[in-house]
DNA sequence: AAGGAATGCAACCGCCGATTC
DNA sequence: TGAATCGGCGGTTGCATTCCT
C-alpha cells in the first residue's frame, strides 16, 4: 500500500528500528491513528502499516498495542472468581499456555492472563508449572517422559475449584480426602496414537487430563466415563480455544469407534 | 508527611514455527 | 529447497502507583 520498504529489508530495518523507532508507553493520539487506520485499511502487514498510519511504532509494537489493548471486545479491569479458577485450572494442565488459557476467557488477552497469573496467583502458592507425571523413576527428573499424562495426578475439588492438588510426589495427597488416579487406581495404555482408558476405574469426578496438551476426557458429562478408547489425532481440534469441553460432550463425532 | 519497599501492568525482547519467495 | 520474512508466544523489564514503616 503506502509502504515503499521492500520486504527484504525487513531484518536490517529492525536493527534500525531499534534506534530510531519511539518506544515506550503509547499517546492516546498514536492510540487514535493506530485505531484509525485499522478501521479504514484492516491489517494487512504489521511492518508496513505503521509508516502509512503515520506512527513511528515497529510493526511489532502496534501489533501488541492492538492485539492487547486497542481491539474491540478486549476486557479490561478485575478478574471475575470464575475467571481466576479457570486461569488456575487450565494453568495446572497446561502451564504457561497464556495464549491457550486466554482462548479460554473471551476478551481477556494472553498478556494480562500472564501478568495476572505472575503477581496475584503465583504468589498465592498455586502451583507454578503442570504437575509432574508420576513416574517410578523418581531421579529421573523428566516431567513428561512418562506415559501417564502431565495432568494424570492432578485432581480438581468440586466443591472448591481453586483447590488442585499436587501428586503425592508433591503433597501429600492425603490431605482433605481426595486421591489421585494413580491411588485410585487410573490405568491406561497407549497404543499408536490412542490411548485406552478404562473410566469405570476413575473415582474422582468433576476432573481434566491433558495428554501432551490435548484433552482426553471431558470433566462432567457422567457418559463419558463409559467411553474407553479415544483417539488422540480426533481429539486434537478440541483443545483448541474455539471448543469447550461442552463442544467434546454433544459431538457424536467424537464418540465413534 | 516522607521515603523506601512492594505491587501491578504495559511494553519490549528474543525465540520459534509457519509462510512466502 | 533454503533463505528471508512475518506473526505469535512466553519471558523479562521498567515505570507508575500503592502500601508500609
Amino acid at each position: 500500500m503506502g509502504s515503499t520498504m521492500p520486504s527484504k529489508q525487513c531484518k536490517a530495518a529492525g536493527k534500525k528500528d531499534s534506534m530510531e523507532m519511539k518506544k515506550g508507553p503509547w499517546s492516546p493520539e498514536e492510540d487514535q491513528k493506530l485505531v484509525a487506520y485499522i478501521q479504514r485499511y484492516g491489517i494487512w502487514n504489521w511492518n508496513h502499516m505503521a509508516d502509512p498510519a503515520g506512527l513511528a511504532r515497529t510493526g511489532k509494537s502496534c501489533r501488541l498495542r492492538w492485539m492487547n489493548y486497542l481491539r474491540p471486545n478486549i476486557k479490561h479491569g478485575n478478574f471475575s472468581k470464575e475467571e481466576e479458577e479457570t486461569i488456575i485450572k487450565w494453568h495446572q494442565l497446561l502451564g504457561n499456555k497464556w495464549a491457550t488459557i486466554a482462548g479460554k476467557l473471551p476478551g481477556r488477552t494472553d498478556s494480562e492472563i500472564k501478568n495476572y497469573w505472575n503477581t496475584r496467583l503465583k504468589k498465592h502458592g498455586i502451583s507454578e508449572k503442570p504437575v509432574p507425571a508420576p513416574s517410578t523413576d523418581q531421579s529421573a527428573g523428566s516431567q513428561h517422559a512418562s506415559v501417564s499424562p502431565p495432568g494424570a495426578n492432578l485432581i480438581h475439588d468440586s466443591d472448591n475449584p481453586s483447590a488442585i492438588k499436587n501428586s503425592p510426589q508433591e503433597t501429600n495427597s492425603t490431605d482433605s480426602g481426595m486421591t489421585t488416579l494413580q491411588e485410585s487406581g487410573f490405568e491406561e495404555t497407549k497404543i499408536d496414537n490412542c490411548m485406552q482408558v478404562d473410566w469405570t476405574d476413575i473415582e474422582a469426578r468433576d476432573l481434566e487430563l491433558v495428554y501432551r496438551e490435548k484433552i482426553i476426557l471431558s470433566p462432567t458429562m457422567e457418559d463419558a466415563y463409559f467411553e474407553s478408547i479415544y483417539r488422540l489425532d480426533m481429539l486434537e481440534i478440541y483443545s483448541l480455544p474455539e471448543y469447550s469441553t461442552d463442544d467434546m460432550m454433544y459431538d457424536d463425532n467424537l464418540w465413534e469407534n
